[in-house]
DNA sequence: GCCAACGTTGGC
DNA sequence: GCCAACGTTGGC
């Protein structure tokens, strides 16, 4: 069981937008490191941190599950999608994706909350510059979440 | 909209 | 393999 932290701009799914489904296909990842994140590393059953980033009040919005193995995004595929890719071809995919099913929405633990917990100066999507969509979140770091919404 | 930081591309 | 140029991310 591991845990990570994923990022999603409310504009176009948000917390509420993803509880409103059974589950969320998380198309679109178009980073190496987020995709063999899903491709290697993820297991269903494994924590999520929903992230709402660019957006007013970045921050963490819910909690979430993986619900699926990884399996080709469609989009690159798709020439009027946004997230076509020319280089892609179906007999050899560039991009996955995994089905994540949010479980609650949360309190907005904000960016600047968790900048403030020294506890969480470990995580990886705190540190300067980090741009990666998906991250791995370790336990103490999950675990101080969960107290942190409590509180 | 700005801009720092990072990732990707492609010529050499 | 180097690295300049370009594109993207994402907080502010």
């Amino acid at each position: 069981m591991a845990y990570w932290l994923m990022k999603s701009e409310p504009d176009e799914v948000s917390i509420d937008d993803a509880l409103a489904q059974q589950s969320v296909a998380w198309f679109g990842v178009r980073n190496y490191q987020a995709r063999n994140f899903m491709r290697d590393a993820m297991r269903v059953g494994d924590g999520v941190l929903f992230y709402h980033s660019s957006c007013a009040e970045p921050g963490i919005a819910g909690l979430a599950e993986v619900v699926s193995g990884a399996y080709p995004d469609p989009t690159q595929f798709d020439m009027t999608s946004k997230y076509f890719d020319p280089k892609a071809n179906r007999e050899n995919p560039r991009w996955i994706m995994v089905d994540v099913k949010a479980k609650k929405k949360t309190r907005l633990l904000s960016l600047s909350e968790l900048r403030a917990c020294k506890a969480l100066s470990t995580m990886l999507v705190l540190q300067k510059g980090s741009r990666l969509s998906i991250t791995p979140v370790s336990e103490m770091e999950w675990t101080t979440i969960l107290t942190l919404l409590n509180s």
